[in-house]
DNA sequence: TGTACATCAGTGAACGCGCGTTCACTGATGTAC
DNA sequence: TGTACATCAGTGAACGCGCGTTCACTGATGTAC
C-alpha cells in the first residue's frame, strides 16, 4: 500500500503545475523561475526535481493544460452552428477570445523551445494536431470533393492563417489593431475566404 | 580632422554587424554570444560596447538589414505582374522564398524581444510598416471602394495570414508540409482569398 | 495492534557555469604651437 | 614639418549575478514480523 505516497506525489505535482501556470499567466514564459514556482507551491526548490525531470517537463505539462482548455473552448463552438461558414467564423472568434483571455499562456504554446537537440515529445505534438480537427468537418462540407489529406492540408493552412492574424495583432512590437477592429477584421477575413472557396467550387 | 577615427569606428561597427549576422544565420538568435561575435569580428569583447550601447542594439541593426533585404525581395515582385491576383501571389511566394533562404535571420525578426520595459525604437517599427505597403497597391485595385485606413487594415490582415502560414510550416514543433506542398498550399490560399474578395465586391 | 527497520520523498544550501557588462590600462589618433 | 601633450578608441581580465540542477541529509511513509 503506497496510497499515501502516491497521493502526496500527485498533490505536489498538481501544486507545481498550478503555480507554474499562474506564474506564466502573470508574467509569461520568459520570467519563469524554478525558485518562484516552488515558493508559490509551498515546497523546497529540490522538490521540483522529484516531481518532474526538469523545468521543461513542467512547462510542457502547463502547455498541455492550456491546449486542453483551448480545445474545450473550440469544441463548444464547433458543435454550435451547423452552417460551415458561421461555424468557421465562430471557431475563429473563439480562438481570438481564448488568445486574449489567456494571452501569456497562449503565447507560451508557441514560444517554448526545448533544449537544443531535444525533440518535443510525441504526445504533445498529438495534442496540437487535435486543434486542426475542429476545422476539418466544416471544411469538408464546403469542399466535398476533397480527400482526407487535402482537407487536412487546407485545415492546417486555415488554422495558420487565423493564428497569424491573431498573433501579430496581439504582439506588442507591431502596430496592432484596436480590439473591436481586430475581431471584425478576423471575421471578415474568414468570410472572404469562405466566399472564395464557394466560388472556386463552382 | 577626425576622419581616421570615424573610419575605424564605422569599420568596427560594420565588422560587428556582419559577424552577428553570420552567427544568427548559422545558429539563430538563441545561440548568439557577445564573445563569439567579437571573436569573429576580430576585436576585443569590450569593443562591442564602444560601438553599440549593448547587444540588443547590435541585434536591432542586424534585423534592420534583414528587413531591408526582405523589402528588396518583395519590391522585385511588386513591380512585376500588373494584375493584382498574380501580384499578390508573387509577393506571397517571395515571402516564403525569403523565409526559407534566410530562415534564422527571418525568425530573428519575430523572436527578438527587448529587455523588459524597453520599447522597440520608433525607426525600427517604421521599417516593419514598409513591408505592408507592398500589399496596399494590389489590394486597392481589387477593392477600389475602400479608403486608406481600411486598405491598410486589409493589407495587415493579409500579411499576417501569409506570415502565419509560412511561420507555422517552417516551425519545427508542428508537423509541417513538404516544401513543394507548402508553396502550392500558400498560393492556393491567396487564390482563394482573392476570389473571395472579387465575389464580395459584386 | 505494536515495534524495528528500510525506503524514499522532500529539504535547501551549495555548486557550477554561462554570459552580459564594466573598467583600469595602453597605444593610436588628433590638436596646438 | 616636427615635437609635446591631450584625448579617446580599443583591450581583455575581472565582476557580478542569475538561475537550473545536484546532493548529503532528515523525517515521513511503508514493510515485516
Amino acid at each position: 500500500m503506497t496510497a499515501k505516497r502516491d497521493a502526496k506525489r500527485e498533490d505536489l505535482r498538481g501544486r507545481l503545475i498550478e503555480a507554474a501556470q499562474a506564474r506564466i499567466q502573470a508574467s509569461g514564459l520568459a520570467g519563469l523561475r524554478a525558485r518562484d514556482i516552488t515558493a508559490d507551491a509551498g515546497c523546497a526548490l529540490g522538490a521540483l526535481y522529484t516531481a518532474f525531470a526538469d523545468l521543461d517537463e513542467l512547462i510542457l505539462h502547463v502547455n498541455s493544460i492550456t491546449l486542453a482548455r483551448l480545445g474545450e473552448a473550440l469544441q463548444q463552438e464547433a458543435t454550435g452552428a451547423a452552417e460551415p461558414r458561421s461555424r468557421l467564423k465562430a471557431l475563429a472568434k473563439a480562438y481570438l477570445g481564448f488568445a486574449r483571455d489567456n494571452r501569456m499562456a497562449w503565447k507560451a504554446l508557441f514560444e517554448h523551445r526545448m533544449a537544443p537537440g531535444v525533440a518535443v515529445p510525441e504526445w504533445h505534438l498529438a495534442e496540437h494536431a487535435v486543434l486542426i480537427q475542429h476545422l476539418v468537418e466544416p471544411l469538408a462540407q464546403l469542399l466535398p470533393a476533397l480527400d482526407t489529406p487535402d482537407l487536412l492540408a487546407r485545415a492546417r493552412t486555415l488554422f495558420s492563417a487565423v493564428h497569424g492574424i491573431v498573433a501579430i495583432s496581439l504582439e506588442d512590437r507591431f502596430i496592432g489593431l484596436a480590439p473591436t477592429d481586430l475581431e471584425s477584421e478576423l471575421l471578415g477575413f474568414v468570410d472572404t475566404l469562405v466566399s472564395g472557396l464557394k466560388t472556386e467550387r463552382e
